[in-house]
DNA sequence: TAAAACCCTTAATCTAGATTAATGTTTTTT
DNA sequence: AAAAAACATTAATCTAGATTAAGGGTTTTA
């Protein structure tokens, strides 16, 4: 069953019992995603945040020029959701996609707070989670501010090898920042 | 008493008892810090977590080259931490100073989860600020990745008026990740 | 199975912002 | 009050990475 995948994750940090597992179950909904189909869109309310089991979905922001900035790729094991529409009720202004046929696990912000309110063990791995979120976030601005784009690319590679083999290069390219013309330039000894 | 900011801080997300004031109040540590001087070092188990209210405090990391790269300012009212080091234990990369005489809250990571096993609550707040801080963040790094250097001071000067006027240029271009002689072309009609 | 649609490569040219350097001002320390 | 340290300005030169463009490959869809 896919909510094992979730199980697993959640249980590296806090121990549940089986009743907290099957009242998280019931607040969770099943979903898949073809290829290319969107979970949200800006200007949408993303009351949503989905756990992925199977696949891979890219958040990303499109600027002014339409170019699309890649903010974050979720395989399975990752959560994503656009935070500040699910957290504060406001209008998304990033769009969530899959690459690849996905499935997912979803949880509205209302169960989640519900699930909270019911049982603060989830509210602690959530805290923990979103700390864990902030570290990895400030980490790559910090790396983008300090380093060259080679460099940049290698450290992508060392962090997420399965990424580097499984997505297109235009994705990789939207994620660190730079043109896929210069990102083929470092791959072949730039 | 300057614990007040503090509780009218976490007021606006949680409601609390006096009981639970005076429990939280047991857990901090009052502490000041003359201009200039350091409250985190790179390479020290930063297990302090510094809310301000008084002066100004900065987050940093000092690139290969010596080059130091702001990740956070924190007036009054602001929370600063090495969030790495904080959560996991482990040897801060970022070192926190003091850009004006600063006074401080503060409260050790063992004193925060103890807080957080007594009083879910507490818990609740940080899970919220938390939230507010990967929102930010992520915003920060789109912001980096889709606009260029005049249009990201503009946005800097429009949600910081405050931090603009009160901090040297050499820090706002450290945060902006521009050279200050750039920041001063920009300001002068760039 | 053809034709879209997407994806990758290479190379010439261009530009946002860095670097260097020189000069002046303001703040801090002695 | 002097000296030192930090802060700001301006301008010439330089560079990491963008842009443009053209050609070839591969995967999807009809």
């Amino acid at each position: 069953m896919s909510i094992d995948l979730l199980f697993q994750n959640i249980e590296k940090h806090i121990v549940l019992t089986d009743k907290e597992k099957s009242m998280l179950s019931d607040f969770l909904e099943e979903k898949t995603f073809r290829k290319r189909h969107y979970f949200v869109q800006e200007g949408q309310y993303a009351n949503y945040s989905a756990f992925v089991t199977k696949g891979c979905m890219r958040s990303y922001y499109v600027d002014t020029n339409g170019f699309e900035h890649i903010l974050q790729f979720a395989i399975e094991d990752w959560w994503i959701a656009d935070m500040m529409s699910y957290t504060t009720g406001k209008e998304a202004r990033l769009n969530i996609d899959a690459l690849e046929n996905t499935e997912a696990l979803l949880i509205s912000r209302e169960n989640q707070l519900k699930l909270f309110e019911v049982c603060p063990k989830f509210e602690k791995y959530f805290r923990i989670i979103t700390e864990n979120g902030i570290v990895s976030i400030q980490n790559r601005l910090l790396e983008n501010m300090s380093l060259l784009a080679p460099e940049r690319y290698a450290n992508f590679v060392k962090k997420y090898p399965i990424l580097n083999q499984r997505l297109p290069q235009t994705q990789i390219a939207a994620f660190l920042g730079i043109t896929p013309e210069f990102l083929s330039k470092i791959r072949n000894r730039g």
